[in-house]
RNA sequence: GGCGCCGUACCCAAGUGGUAAGGGAGAGGUCUGCAAAACCUUUAUGCACCGGUUCGAUUCCGGUCGGCGCCUCCA
């Protein structure tokens, strides 16, 4: 089944927008980098998954069938190096003799759990790496009849003098690399460019997980894994291929080498492994990159101890588009988490309109979000190289310019809502149900009390007792409206 | 040294060869005992700077200055 649009985005391949084009029609196999498990993924890392999260959602808007699949880099060392610093996780996993498979166990569940909170939908498919050695090992195999590797040191290295369209991808050839500028070059590689495929002399004196292979007991590369379960969960073709743009030069570079030379493509063909790479720009923090190195990493439940919640900074990630760099500070945050909760008091306001709690399940059930036309006009915008920040316009007028039944108006918020993934519609239910109760008998009856203490101090003149009352109740979440018909009061948005 | 990206109001941030979205914050107003909330109004003849192309440039080209990233295991 045909898309019922196409998406335009931006391809890395030839650094230009372009339209998708999918292997089968209307089904999109996309392959996203996934996290490494020996430590907390900080909201950097976050961007980017949101990034291919909304990638995901705008796909399924406009029609298209996608099977998404990320790896998790589970292959872990734990070296006396990887121990520095002062990782609390590490260090009491160390104390109590917990072993490489438990850190990545934990970071695992960390990761899924930040993610549920940002509302990221769980991939298809989450290939573990460790649960894959056998297909890797099979992977650089078929390097190997292709005479794409060579042994060095006890280590199999791929080399990259046998692939001619290497470095394609990050325009190698434009560039006057300095190898070993910053990391030293292994000198047993005959080009600094090539890159471990099996290891069997490990740099790391602890190691912990070790398998079997043709080569000897060791471990793999790295950039083997994303190669080999790709292909396993999408074929030698795979239509979209995210990651953070940091794997451009190296990572992504090395994966084409690798399935391209296994698959057997050479510059004469024009099939490619990855018809579309799409790459997420950086999180900036206080003008500089986000890393281990520079201290100033941050993580979601770090957010949410300074009162936020994990869906202000997914807010924060939609106000930007995903190929520029974004300055993260603590006010932008600020004005991202206004922003949503206004927009929620403002859905709130709709969802009241329609009707109580019950009905506006009922009621929205019934409605055509879709047909509204500012969600063909988010939908459009969507499809044209995921301009969110537009589809944040949109839906803003949607919420306080557009005209129209309530019920309308709010299906087409959930539909746009359907894309950002910011679940305000939910919230904004939520929100109303609680002013139906505040509206009608309040279940809290000391609230009520409090209520009635202030209106009669306030027909007595004493305002500043009225004013205490009112002060203590706003502490508590409950907004007081004196109104012409009287006082009114109601649960501040806060969801 | 090379490669890439970027510089838009107080802050964040869209955008286009034809005269600058949206959000946050601030200001004024209506309402109020005072507030809050809500609503109304309001904040860039200007898009780092200098040239060029053009009827017309914030948008295209060149240069300058400034910022960020990458140059081999970092989203």
């Amino acid at each position: 089944m045909a898309p019922k649009r196409a998406l335009r985005l931006y391809n890395t391949l030839g650094r230009r927008v372009e339209e998708l084009r999918t292997h089968q029609p209307g089904k999109v196999g996309m392959y996203c980098c996934g996290p490494t498990v020996y430590e907390y993924q900080h909201i950097g890392n976050f961007r980017t998954y949101i990034l291919e999260d909304v990638l995901r959602r705008a796909l399924t808007a406009l029609g298209y069938e996608v099977r998404h699949v990320m790896n998790v880099t589970d292959v872990g060392h734990l070296t006396d190096d990887a121990d520095e610093g002062d990782d609390k996780m590490l260090q009491s996993a160390r104390r109590e003799g917990k072993s490489a498979w438990d850190i990545a166990a934990f970071y695992t569940e960390q990761f899924f759990r930040d993610s549920r909170a940002l509302n990221i939908l769980e991939p298809h498919v989450v290939a573990r790496a460790t649960n894959h050695i056998d297909e890797m090992i099979e992977l650089i195999e078929r390097l190997e009849s292709a005479k794409l590797t060579y042994e060095a040191n006890g280590n199999v290295f791929y080399d990259v003098a046998g692939f001619d369209r290497y470095g394609e991808l990050a325009l190698l050839d434009r560039q006057d690399l300095r190898a070993g500028a910053r990391i030293d070059v292994d000198s047993s590689k005959r080009n600094p460019e090539d890159f471990g495929l099996w290891f069997t002399r490990s740099k790391f004196e602890r190691q912990e997980m070790l398998w079997d292979s043709p080569w000897g007991r060791g471990y793999p590369g790295w950039h083997i894994e994303c190669s080999a379960m790709a292909m396993k969960y999408l074929g030698e073709t795979v239509d979209i291929h995210c990651g953070g743009i940091d794997h451009v030069p190296v990572h992504h570079t090395n994966e084409i080498a690798q399935s391209e030379g296994a698959i057997g493509l050479s510059s004469h063909s024009d099939r490619r492994w990855v018809s579309h790479w799409c790459h997420g720009e950086f999180l900036i923090i206080d003008s500089a990159k986000m890393s281990k190195s520079k201290g100033n990493l941050v993580r979601i439940d770090q957010l949410v101890e300074q009162g936020y919640e994990p869906l202000d900074y997914r807010y924060f990630v939609l106000g930007a588009h995903y190929r520029k760099q974004q300055n993260f500070t603590a006010a932008s945050l600020e004005a991202a988490r206004s922003a949503r909760l206004n927009l929620v008091d403002r859905l709130a306001s709709l969802a009241s309109e329609v009707g109580e709690a019950g009905a506006v399940d009922e009621q929205l059930a019934g409605a055509d979000g879709e047909a509204h036309p500012l969600y063909q006009e988010a939908l459009e915008l969507a499809a044209s190289d995921l301009s969110m920040p537009r589809v944040l316009e949109v839906l803003w007028r949607l919420a306080k310019e557009a005209s129209g039944p309530a019920v309308d108006l709010l299906a087409g918020a959930a539909a746009i809502d359907g894309i950002l993934g910011l679940g305000l519609v939910e919230a904004a239910r939520r929100t109303a149900a609680e002013r139906d109760v505040a509206a009608g008998a309040p279940l809290d009856g000391e609230i009520r009390a409090l209520v009635d203490q202030r209106e009669k101090a306030r027909q007595e003149g004493d305002y500043a007792t009225a004013d205490r009352i009112r002060d203590d109740l706003a502490a508590r979440g409950v907004e007081l409206q004196d109104t012409p018909e009287g006082v009114r009061w109601r649960q501040q948005a806060s969801v």
